[in-house]
DNA sequence: AAAACGTGGGT
DNA sequence: TACCCAAGTTT
């Protein structure tokens, strides 16, 4: 195919030098691919710096513990990630003896391994000719050949997966696949593409009618709701706090936190001390001050959360309490993290 | 099968 | 500012 020839020689020339792409080793293709998925290279590479010399092999990462896995993985987002991570780090290691599985059909059986990635990892590492399909080729596809299916539909879905499967070089898939992405990633951008300096320009269909800008289609968007966080921090005479594990369903499962009064809309100090959650927390009198003059915004992909933090001086909380020195070995997310981060600089 | 799931960069 | 979107998967 003339495509996948043009792809792989623009990669050849414009490729970014990554670590994994030194490498073939499964585990390190594997962690660089969950890592990445809808994340970008410049915001995961740290990350897969640190956890390869965290955890060498796949066998130190199933020793580990979740909490310390969340922790390496704080600030990357998606936790589910990690915690499928270290769930198939396990699996691969007790029952594979560590030797990952070599089809993306087998590889598809993993926790957190989907198409995209069970694609990747059996093409770059075992040279298995299936296609990858993320948002980067999503976008190269939908330009150059002028399709305007959505990309988020199931038609569409299905539609990308088969084109790209038929423009594979099955002779080396894996260096095609990254090309592909790479050029989406660099050349094929979603805003200003570089399409006056285009290899593909005489054959883009998009760029022929004009169309580039407008594609690929999307159709709707999430809307964002609003929640209203109160984070209530304790403060003791002799340095202890109190720390949460959010569980169940929701956002950062796994993580920690302060105890949290969640309302529906805005409250007033008067109505916070007032509630009953305030009220079975402090049994003693309280000090409460508000940390900042205004409310933090917390924006996720699919909701705002509109935080205070108070901090509630006190001798004694209805909680399983912590020094405060043990605060920054929990996992916390990003909110939680910058928090602690002026709070603890203020304090000392 | 639509909705949920984080964070940060860019315009 | 608000919105897009980034090497997607799970339920």
């Amino acid at each position: 195919m003339v495509l996948a020839k043009q792809l792989i020689y623009w990669y050849l020339k414009n490729k970014r030098e990554l670590p994994w792409r030194k490498t073939k080793n499964p585990y390190h293709i594997w962690l660089s691919e969950i890592m990445l998925q809808q994340t970008r290279v410049a915001q995961g590479l740290p990350y897969f710096l640190a956890f390869t010399k965290e955890f060498p092999t796949v066998f130190d990462l199933a020793k580990a513990n979740e909490s310390k896995v969340l922790k390496l993985w704080q600030g990357l987002g998606y936790y589910s990630r990690a915690r499928n991570l270290h769930f198939t780090a396990k699996y691969v290691a007790e029952e594979l003896n560590g030797v990952f599985p070599k089809t993306y059909k087998e590889l598809l059986t993993l926790k957190g391994v989907g198409d995209y990635t069970a694609s990747a990892i059996a093409s770059i590492c075992y040279n298995e000719p299936v296609a990858v399909v993320d948002g980067n080729v999503y976008r190269v596809l939908s330009r150059f050949f002028g399709i305007d299916t959505p990309i988020n539909s199931n038609k569409g879905v299905k539609e990308f997966k088969e084109l790209a499967q038929t423009l594979i070089d099955t002779s080396q898939p894996g260096v095609y696949n990254q090309a592909i992405m790479d050029f989406g990633a660099l050349h094929c951008k979603p805003q200003n593409p570089l399409c006056h300096e285009c290899p593909l320009a005489d054959s883009c269909v998009a760029l022929a009618k004009n169309q580039v800008k407008n594609l690929p289609v999307k159709e709707k968007t999430i809307k964002i709701k609003k929640r209203y966080f109160n984070y209530i921090v304790p403060v003791t005479p002799q340095n202890e706090t109190v720390l949460e594990e959010r569980k169940g369903k929701g956002i950062w499962q796994g993580l920690y936190q302060f105890p949290l009064i969640e309302t529906t809309k805005k409250i007033g100090e008067k109505e916070l001390i007032e509630s009953k959650q305030f009220t079975t927390l402090f049994p003693k009198e309280t000090t409460i001050s508000l940390f900042y003059n205004k409310d933090i915004v917390h924006k996720l992909s699919h909701q705002h959360l509109i935080t205070r933090f108070w901090i509630v001086k006190t001798e004694i909380v209805n909680k399983e309490m912590i020094n405060w020195a043990e605060v920054k070995k929990h996992p916390v997310p990003v909110l939680i993290d910058k928090f602690l981060q002026e709070y603890l600089n203020e304090k000392s």
